[in-house]
RNA sequence: CGGGGUGUAGCGCAGUUUGGCAGCGCGCCUGCUUUGGGAGCAGGAUGUCGGAGGUUCAAAUCCUCUCACCCCGACCA
């Protein structure tokens, strides 16, 4: 593609609206722009990573057997009432009615659609497996989207469905699933670990996560590690082992109230009463679905919403504003006690559980209570791990210690169980005739999210450096003067011959300055750039250099295919 | 939804405190010169100062309402 035939509109200044390097940089090097909040616009170069993408996503989905489909954008609400999902998504939903007073709902997932689809034309175990994909848009009406592509409203993803007949069969759907999906990230020239996730509002049994890790503020979830074994889980969904040193046998001693005048957090409690942090119960109200919850994790612990959220049970889980704290507890926030609290559900972390004469609030202004017992002053409704895993916790499955790192989630796998199989009436006849509901998985890459995640990585202070499988072009072919004949005819010979052996050339044809061009070519991040100059080419030769080297290559003309297919073999 | 912030030329911003000709840099257009890392000179175009209402002789500036966008939290591929 000649420059002056496309349309790359490059910035030479920042946007003052991008916050991560990633957005800054699409922004700047023509990739995107921004219509409106959370929804933007593909320019040539963007369109050009997309179908990269995308084509190494069906290829990879095609060999593992997944068949390619395209489903709607719009939905009857019906069939999300149907599944019950209606209910629990939540405002992230869009909904509409269309002209005739149809409620309509724009797909953020497609679980609903595709087992309309197939339920009623799946009748046999015969017809199994069946996995189906496509390649979409998605609407999400995100609470907050940010940070460009990464979490807008309107992105593309990769959703395919799984339909099996057996857990046995299903295994492998999955696992074939996941094997496609490292070949994926590997041939996108990214490092992906595969995590254990929490299910969210898509229910099921179990899910994973694929993250592509960084160190910068775009990870927006915590990965917890385990130094020994294998064990890698989202922060939202890793338990952790006891650990014995916390279990104390202790005679129980009498609870006594003591005064805490102006000291609330569990900060300023501990300080005020000099004991650590351990010694403490926080009590955390929170409202499930409108019904007070009293959370009770140790002092030195966050609590794990997620865990909570599962735990309970309920929708909607938000933290009890102060005057509500005020009605349940009769005092401010700050002086909550499990301790002759009424109509509250009192949920027990196993830590909690494990402690003996500890420290509460007093629900009572400026008062604690010392030396507090479960079972002999309060009885917890549930007990059941509500704490959030941190760095140094003990591996739940062998003796090793949890270390943490950040991550970007570039896809998912859920096993989906019979949930909307049920739900929606999709059923088949085993060999004996008889009638069970199809066992679903379903499987996300965000497509649009992966490229910018990727810039997360892969950048420097001059610009983007694709890996070479998902940029738009291969090559950046820039002759320094385009008055000049002689390397307007060597750079028309190079486009041509390039294109010729499936090298993918953007060719700078624009009479500017070199500067400018060198400039756009570092900020565009072509992985291979060819530059001719009067210079080498008095000798007969041209520049090549790798985005992500700094020294040049002179090639003869020649000889110019090989070098750039060798160049190209060995980046990432 | 709660908290914080910003809306002025295509982009980045100053001007708002203390009301008085709407500006700067980059980009854009024309001409000449220049051409190996964002050129120089000369000339030029470009504004609903987010919107509506109000106060005033006079509003980008003060007041009221409103909209959009960004950042922090809850949601999530």
């Amino acid at each position: 593609m000649r420059w002056s035939q496309t349309y790359i509109p490059t910035l030479r200044e920042n946007q003052s609206e991008a916050e991560l390097v990633s957005h800054q940089l699409l922004l700047r090097a023509g990739y995107i722009r921004k219509l409106s909040s959370g929804i933007y616009l593909y320019l040539p170069l963007m369109q050009r990573v997309i179908e990269k993408f995308s084509q190494i996503v069906r290829e990879e989905m095609n060999s593992a057997g997944a068949l390619e489909i395209t489903m709607s954008v719009l939905c009857p609400a019906e069939v999300w009432q149907e599944s019950g999902r209606y209910n629990t998504v939540g405002k992230e939903q869009m909904r509409m009615k269309d002209r005739h007073g149809h409620d309509m709902v724009l797909c953020g997932t497609h679980e609903e659609t595709v087992t309309t689809l197939i339920r009623g034309e799946i009748k046999s175990y015969r017809q199994l497996p069946l996995n189906l994909y496509q390649i979409q848009v998605k609407f999400r009406d995100e609470i907050r989207p940010r940070f460009g592509l990464m979490r807008g409203r309107e992105f593309i993803m990769k959703d395919a469905y799984s339909f099996d007949a057996s857990e046995e069969s299903f295994a492998q759907s999955y696992k074939k699933m996941v094997d496609a999906y490292f070949r994926i990230f590997t041939r996108a020239g990214l490092d992906v670990v595969k995590v254990e996730s929490d299910t969210g509002a898509m229910g099921g049994k179990a899910a994973h996560e694929f993250m592509l890790l960084v160190d910068t503020s775009a990870g927006e979830e915590v990965i917890i590690f385990c130094d020994k074994c294998d064990y890698v889980a989202n922060v939202e969904k890793a338990t952790f082992r006891l650990d014995e040193k916390d279990v104390k046998e202790a005679s129980l001693e009498q609870a006594v109230p003591v005064d805490t005048p102006g000291v609330a957090t569990i900060e300023e409690v501990a300080s005020f009463l000099k004991v650590p942090h351990k010694t403490l119960v926080k009590t955390l109200l929170y409202m499930a679905d409108d019904k007070p919850v009293a959370a009770l994790v140790r002092g030195d612990r966050e609590l794990n919403l997620i865990k909570l959220k599962n735990a309970t049970g309920a929708v909607e889980l938000e933290m009890a504003r102060p005057e509500q704290v005020v009605k349940i507890t009769n005092a401010p926030v700050g002086f909550a006690g499990p301790v002759g609290l009424k109509d509250v559900k009192i949920v027990v972390d196993p830590l909690v559980a494990e402690m003996k004469n500890f420290i509460v609030g007093a629900n009572e202004n400026e008062k604690h209570l010392l030396n507090v017992n479960i079972e002999r002053d309060f009885k917890a409704d549930l007990t059941v791990d509500i704490s959030l895993a941190q760095e140094g916790d003990l591996c739940p499955n062998c003796d090793g210690h949890f270390s943490t790192k950040k991550g970007i989630e570039v896809g998912n796998t859920f096993m989906l169980g019979t949930k909307y199989s049920e739900a929606l009436g999709a059923k088949f006849l085993d060999a004996d005739g008889k009638e069970h509901p199809i066992i679903m998985g379903s499987y996300g890459i965000g497509v649009t999210r992966t490229p910018q995640a990727a810039l997360e990585k892969y950048s420097d202070d001059n610009g983007i450096i694709w890996p070479k499988n998902i940029a738009p072009y291969h090559v950046h072919l820039i002759p320094i003067s385009m008055e000049n004949e002689a390397q307007v005819e060597t750079a028309d010979k190079i486009y041509a011959e390039l294109n010729k052996i499936g090298v993918d050339v953007l060719y700078d044809d624009r009479t500017g300055r070199p500067g400018v061009k060198f400039k756009d070519a570092d900020l565009i991040g072509l992985p291979v750039r060819i530059t001719i100059g009067d210079k080498s080419l008095k000798d007969g030769k041209v520049e090549v250099k790798a985005r992500t080297e700094s020294e040049m290559h002179l090639v003869a003309l020649d000889e110019i295919s090989k070098a750039v297919t060798d160049i190209l073999e060995r980046l990432n």
